[in-house]
DNA sequence: AGTGTTCAAGCCAGTCTTAC
DNA sequence: GTAAGACTGGCTTGAACACT
């Protein structure tokens, strides 16, 4: 439908169809007429559409807010208007280029990034691929458009394109303005004559354009199976797609950032976000560039310069995960903010009120390893087993920080904020360790986000090469244990003045200073341990332990009993774990300590 | 004090089973 | 059909006891 209101309408305008969708005829192997992309782009299109992620989605709040005003903002009509936007491009002047300061928000461009923003920016904005979503990182590589990159080097990120190309445009014409500027008054005259089915139609037209050019693009390098699931339509096009989307992420990101730093954003999604922000912080948050784009597109097609529209608004919200979010207390008066991302709801539960009390309470009630059934796109399409589960914790998009408590229903629930990730493998690890601590614990309480701290740390020390680290805390503590004793036998970190004394007197020295250890029924140690730490083959590796509270605690215990004692070196470096740097390792062959670096 | 030995526990990779 | 979970067997390591 959209497809064919856009074919026709540029026809029925005199527009050229080909000249604006960088297409040209051609004839085909067979000997028959076909279209397709300018020679000049089409080895670019790979590049292009790498650029072309999905919107901006991401849970920046995790469990019950303090009271205020929440507000649920939306940009009207994003995609149409960012399409809209966009300038006569000169496809045939398309150039390759790592100069960053090419990449205006005037072109189109894209390019594969290396990029690091300032530790001080709150939203960071070039988008990652994870497995299955998109992250927001404080650096790492990134795929992204024109806009994004000049929105990042405008909030001080350092950029290195390492491969880019920028096609020139002309701002004097818009080709594909009046396309959608007849669309939105097809909807108007519709909305005006009451005719409501007309309007929603009129709508989902003007929302599809963007969506059917980015229909049956050839596939990502990470796509899970290597084929077009969709064919190509008339209209697909990877460049302005990509640019589309990139342009809408940005500006969404361009007013995160442009928001007081004492505003609290509780999630972007898409389009929209969800802030304390008074309505005047918000519209002074919208004269950045890309906004200023937007709004002088938006008022040239509708006459209102305005970007943004209050959708709905609440007292207090239970933000949960990425897109799913319920409202704790309303406001007079005011609309329910909920939304479930597709989890089923059970039959009884029918009004949006019933439906937002049933995920409040499964949320208060929440046990370890729940899985709920989410509805996915694809079962309307006709899969009917192609539901998913998924829990009510929170996706570890960014890293938590713990705010205080808050009352959630009769109890308390911990209310925890977030920042951004320096980098995916941190969110890789964190999924990861995640994964794993959710099968036992849920996440409630400063103490629960202490123990997923630790279960990220073993994590980290686990993904290090040839770094044979239990699972668990109790473990990891027992190997501290050990690795303690093999080096106070043989007098190493410190302990040298000890590693005489009698094995008996050592013993109790350890075991006197562990009385008062919760942990002293796995700790205390007999002649027998000293024995076998002392064998050739009992060895030990200096800078491997994770850092968890466990190992901390005895450790500490241990230097008060063995003063001198530099036990912190059996640790993984504070300086941040693996990949930077070499390792020093202190393996022991027989009785002679050999020190290497690892390379 | 040092070394030999044994049995249990933990870990991993591969295979099978179950739920959706 | 897929993916998560359960199960299995081989291997390594540690704790404990025995012996010199």
């Amino acid at each position: 439908m959209a497809e064919a209101f856009f074919v026709e309408d540029v026809s029925a305008n005199g527009g050229d169809l080909h000249k604006i969708l960088a297409q040209e005829l051609i004839t085909k192997e067979d000997g028959k007429e076909g279209t397709a992309l300018l020679n000049r782009l089409h080895l670019r299109e790979t590049l292009a559409t790498e650029c072309y992620h999905g919107g901006r989605n991401e849970s920046f709040a995790f469990g019950p807010t303090k009271a205020g005003k929440w507000t649920d903002y939306d940009l009207c009509a994003a995609y149409p208007t960012a399409l809209a936007s966009i300038g006569s491009p000169a496809w045939d002047k398309a150039y390759g280029t790592t100069e960053p300061s090419d990449f205006t928000d005037q072109v189109l461009g894209f390019a594969y990034v290396h990029f690091e923003f300032p530790k001080s920016v709150r939203f960071p904005t070039l988008p990652v691929r994870a497995p299955g979503k998109l992250i927001f990182p404080l650096s790492g590589e990134s795929y992204a458009t024109a806009p994004e990159i000049a929105l990042a080097r405008s909030l001080g990120a350092s950029i290195t394109i390492q491969e880019g190309f920028v096609i020139p445009c002309s701002s004097d014409e818009k080709p594909y303005f009046p396309t959608i500027k007849k669309s939105l008054e097809h909807r108007k005259a519709a909305w005006k004559a009451g005719n409501d089915l007309a309007e929603k139609l009129h709508k989902a037209i003007a929302n599809s354009i963007p969506g059917k050019m980015g229909q049956g693009l050839p596939p990502k390098r990470d796509s899970k199976d290597y084929s077009r699931k969709v064919p190509p339509c008339r209209i697909t096009q990877a460049f302005l797609a990509a640019h589309i989307t990139g342009m809408i992420r940005g500006t969404a990101g361009e007013i995160l950032n442009r928001l007081p730093k004492s505003a609290t954003v509780i999630s972007v999604t898409t389009d929209g976000f969800i802030t304390d922000s008074s309505l005047a912080e918000v519209t002074a948050a919208c004269k950045g560039p890309l906004a200023s784009i937007l709004a002088a597109t938006r008022e040239s097609l509708t006459g209102d310069p305005r970007i943004l529209e209050e959708k709905r608004s609440a007292k207090r919200l239970l933000p949960i995960r990425n897109r799913v979010i319920a409202t704790l207390a309303p406001r007079p008066g005011g609309n329910l903010i909920l939304s479930r991302s597709g989890i089923r709801t059970p039959r009884q539960y029918r009004s949006t009120s019933q439906k937002n009390e049933w995920l409040r309470n499964q949320f208060r009630e929440r046990v370890p390893g729940l899985r709920l059934t989410q509805e996915s796109w694809r079962q309307t399409a006709g899969h009917p087993n192609s539901d998913f589960q998924v829990g009510l914790e929170y996706d570890f998009d960014r890293q938590l920080v713990y705010e205080g408590m808050e009352r959630c229903g009769r109890s308390g629930h911990g209310s925890f904020s977030s920042r951004p990730w320096h980098s995916l493998d941190d969110y890789r690890v964190a999924a990861a360790a995640f994964a794993e601590f959710r099968k036992s614990s849920c996440l409630r309480t400063q103490e629960d986000l202490a123990l997923f701290d630790d279960h990220m740390k073993i994590q980290r020390a686990r993904n290090q090469k040839d770094n044979p680290i239990p699972k668990d805390p109790l473990s990891i503590l027992m190997h501290a244990k050990r690795s303690f004793l093999r080096a106070l036998v043989r007098g190493d970190l410190g302990l040298d003045p000890y590693a005489p004394l009698p094995r008996k007197e050592l013993c109790l020295r350890i075991n006197r200073e562990l009385a008062a250890s919760p942990h002293k029924a796995h700790l205390e140690v007999t002649e027998d341990d000293l024995k076998n730490a002392r064998r050739t083959n009992s060895t030990y590796t200096a800078g491997t332990i994770p850092r968890i509270r466990l190992v901390e605690d005895f450790f500490e215990r241990m230097e008060a009993a063995f003063p001198g004692g530099t036990l912190e070196k059996l640790c993984v470096p504070l300086e941040e774990q693996g990949e930077k740097g070499n390792k020093t390792s202190l393996i022991y062959l027989g009785k002679t300590a050999v020190l290497f670096c690892r390379p």
